[in-house]
DNA sequence: GAAACATATTGACAGATGTCGAACTGTCTG
DNA sequence: CAGACAGTTCGACATCTGTCAATATGTTTC
């Protein structure tokens, strides 16, 4: 299945245009089930307006106002999902979005236009 | 939302270009759990493809193949989280998308350029 | 190597969630 | 009104989830 960028040409289709078997709802369920979740999403929000396009583990906690094990369980479910991808430098953990899979994701929100 | 056969020449859309607060994260995990479950998804998908854009509740037990106490579960958490809407028309109940809503969900996901 | 720091893993626990059968409510049709 | 049918609500249960303190692992610096 694939969820990809809709056509410039492409007017007012409706929500979701794909008959989901009982597979492929058990996958997009999954990454849906990563993002449902208030501490996640704005970790990934904060992820995709830093600077410099990705986040230093450390500045989490007080920012989210979480504590560390607890961010680092959220950070673990995005990677599983395969939302963010995970670098170690030094002795530092950087996140940064996978663009590559939100794409697919994000098409499944784009507005219909009337 | 949708869901649409791949395409090679997009890249790096924008995602969640929004820093969300603590009150609006909360707001968008509840629509996004309410999509975050397979069952749910399948349901959206049935609506979204139907001839009508309309769905009588008294088929998704059989076609989704859950006790009928369970669609009514699944469907009520649509309705309340502004996915479906619910029109009763005789003995039968319809649902139907609520695409404004929808619509908005995306604004939120794809937003502004690169 | 030891000490210090960043992150992950473990263990525990309260609360939420999906599921079904049973009982209830509401709507038609004789 | 009575019987049949469509859906919701209730009660119960097993499972999953978010959270944190404590502990473990890994990395850097002295």
């Amino acid at each position: 299945m694939f969820l990809v960028p809709l056509d410039d040409d492409f007017c007012c289709p409706p929500f979701l245009r794909v008959e989901l078997d009982e597979a492929e709802a058990e996958e997009l369920a999954a990454v849906m089930k990563a993002l449902a979740d208030p501490v996640r999403l704005r970790l990934v929000s904060t992820v995709a307006n830093a600077e410099s396009g990705e986040v230093c583990a450390c500045d989490l906690p007080a920012l989210l106002g979480r504590s560390q094990p607890t961010m680092s369980h959220h950070l673990g479910q995005l990677v599983q999902a395969g939302i963010l991808e995970r670098e170690q430098r030094g002795k530092w953990a950087w996140f940064r979005l996978r663009h590559d899979r939100l794409a697919r994701l994000g098409s499944l929100f784009v507005a219909a236009e009337p």
